[in-house]
RNA sequence: GGAGAGAUGGCCGAGUGGUCGAAGGCGCACGCCUGGAAAGUGUGUAUACCUCACAAGGGUAUCGAGGGUUCGAAUCCCUCUCUCUCCGCCA
């Protein structure tokens, strides 16, 4: 959620720069900017009503102490007048205050300056691009294929007990997911990021402080008996722990990571982009957080980009790294980079990892803050990004290293899963 | 799930209708003291919004959350949430 202090200040500019989000701000700031004014006024009339109801009640005290009752009574009466107004106003105000709520949670977040114009995925930036792409034999098969041939993920028997995007790993395939896992939090933890194993439902509180209420309603599974929302990603636990949390800036940066089940509904897609492992209601990813200074926030990014591309290489997967234009940036992001694996047998680049700096577009809404050095308190920067997302980095490893004899598990990985080739 | 107790500032803890944003202690920050440190000592130490120059100063709200009684509530009443203890159930 952006700032009111910032739009009223440079309101112009907001709707200027919303627009390399393809984003038409113009009306929302414009009915903001209104409501804001009476808000505000609206609050200054209501403090001024309630100051002064605050002296005649302190004289009423003063009076009925002096045994002065008929004085006291009568200022009785202009009390509860004030009281009245008092009454109204403050339920004026609550309502500008609602009316400015909604208004500001409608808009996205403004993308930093370097972010190119565009309005799709086309238009990304590819930034850099790693590792071999190899073309594979004619007879290579998708990895939907090899799971079965190799009977190490049953997606019918998901479908079966579940529905369609829940499949179950077997043998093998369950054995690479224990692998993956700890690889990445191993990884992670080296980095210098804190494990955490979170809840995998949250509050309403928590999902709207990292923005998935109001704005993603429908694509969380909610359970309605205990008002609780199934995760869709271990960012939203995780950064709701700093949820009204004042850090000292000794603290900074915070460096969290998590594994965690992620579910999503996913309402709306189908087609051949969700076959196999490329979309599901249910998977498994390592996540990382950090919230730092803002000034040194996009220094962070690219450490975090960096920390993302060298796990990239010692799985041996050939990537890119796409800086996303302003109409494929999220809601919530300033800056992304989505790193994208090539997945052989498909022929195309899958994204296993979306690394974001939010600047205070969270911590406004989550309250999350630190103290500087001098004693000011300011609105921390939150970043995240996926190190990694499993279904797809599976997929790209089966595609990528099937041969004739099985399929080739990378080195780095093999202490993990114990042995070396699926066949 | 049943019965009872409780929720106060970074922490501990006082406060049962007015002078309480809240005693006292701890912690923390800065100063004094010291060769240096400890001890001692002095001062300061919540958040949001409004006013305003994002200064100083001032105003308002906040003692788990929401509502009510009252001229006036941390203090009384109602609802909810959470925590603890005992019992039950259970991985």
């Amino acid at each position: 959620m952006l700032q009111i202090q910032v739009i009223r200040a440079q309101a112009e500019e907001v709707i200027k720069k919303l627009q390399v989000k393809n984003f038409n701000a113009k009306e929302i700031v414009d009915r903001l900017l209104v409501a804001d004014t009476s808000r505000r006024s609206t609050q200054k009339k209501l403090d001024d009503t309630l100051a002064e109801s605050n002296s005649l009640a302190k004289e009423i005290g003063n009076l009925f102490k002096s045994g002065k009752k008929e004085e006291a009574n009568r200022l009785k009466e202009k009390t509860s007048e004030l009281k009245n107004v008092a009454k109204e106003l403050q339920e004026q105000l609550s309502n500008l205050e609602n009316e400015q709520d909604e208004l500001l949670v409608q808009l996205p977040n403004i993308p930093q300056e370097s972010v190119p114009a565009g309005k799709t995925s086309e238009e990304n930036e590819i930034v850099s691009q790693q590792g071999n792409i190899e073309e594979l034999s004619t007879d290579a098969l998708p990895h939907w294929e090899l799971t079965g041939k190799y009977d190490i993920i049953d997606f019918e028997l998901g479908t079966k007990i579940t529905g369609a995007g829940f499949p179950v790993y077997k043998g093998k395939g369950a054995k690479l997911q224990r692998a993956l896992i700890s690889f990445f939090l191993d990884e992670a933890i080296n980095a210098g990021y804190t494990e955490y194993q979170p809840p995998l439902l949250v509050n309403e509180d928590s999902a709207y402080g990292t923005g998935q209420l109001p704005d993603k309603d429908g694509q969380m599974y909610h359970i309605p008996l205990d008002n609780l929302y199934l995760i869709p990603t271990a960012e939203v636990p995780v950064t709701n722990f700093y949820r009204d949390v004042i850090l000292h800036e000794d603290q900074l940066p915070v460096k969290s990571t998590a594994y965690s089940v992620c579910f999503r509904r996913e309402a709306g897609s189908y087609g051949k982009d969700v076959r196999g492992l490329n979309r599901l209601h249910q998977f498994d990813k390592v996540e990382i957080v950090q919230v730092t200074q803002p000034e040194k926030s996009y220094e962070t990014l690219e450490q975090m980009l960096n920390y993302v591309s060298g796990i990239l290489r010692k799985l041996e997967l050939p990537f890119r790294v796409a800086k996303l234009c302003g109409g494929d940036l999220s809601f919530a992001s300033a800056m992304t980079y989505d790193m994208e694996v090539y997945s052989a047998a498909q022929k195309r680049w899958l994204e296993v990892s979306s690394i974001s700096n939010f600047e205070t577009f969270q911590s406004n809404r989550l309250k999350l803050r630190y103290k500087n050095k001098s004693g000011k308190t300011i609105l921390a920067h939150t970043l995240n990004g996926s190190a990694l997302a499993l279904p797809r980095i599976v997929a790209a490893l089966l595609e990528n290293n099937q041969t004739p004899e099985g399929i080739r598990i990378p080195e780095a990985l093999v202490p993990y899963t114990g042995f070396d080739l699926i066949n």
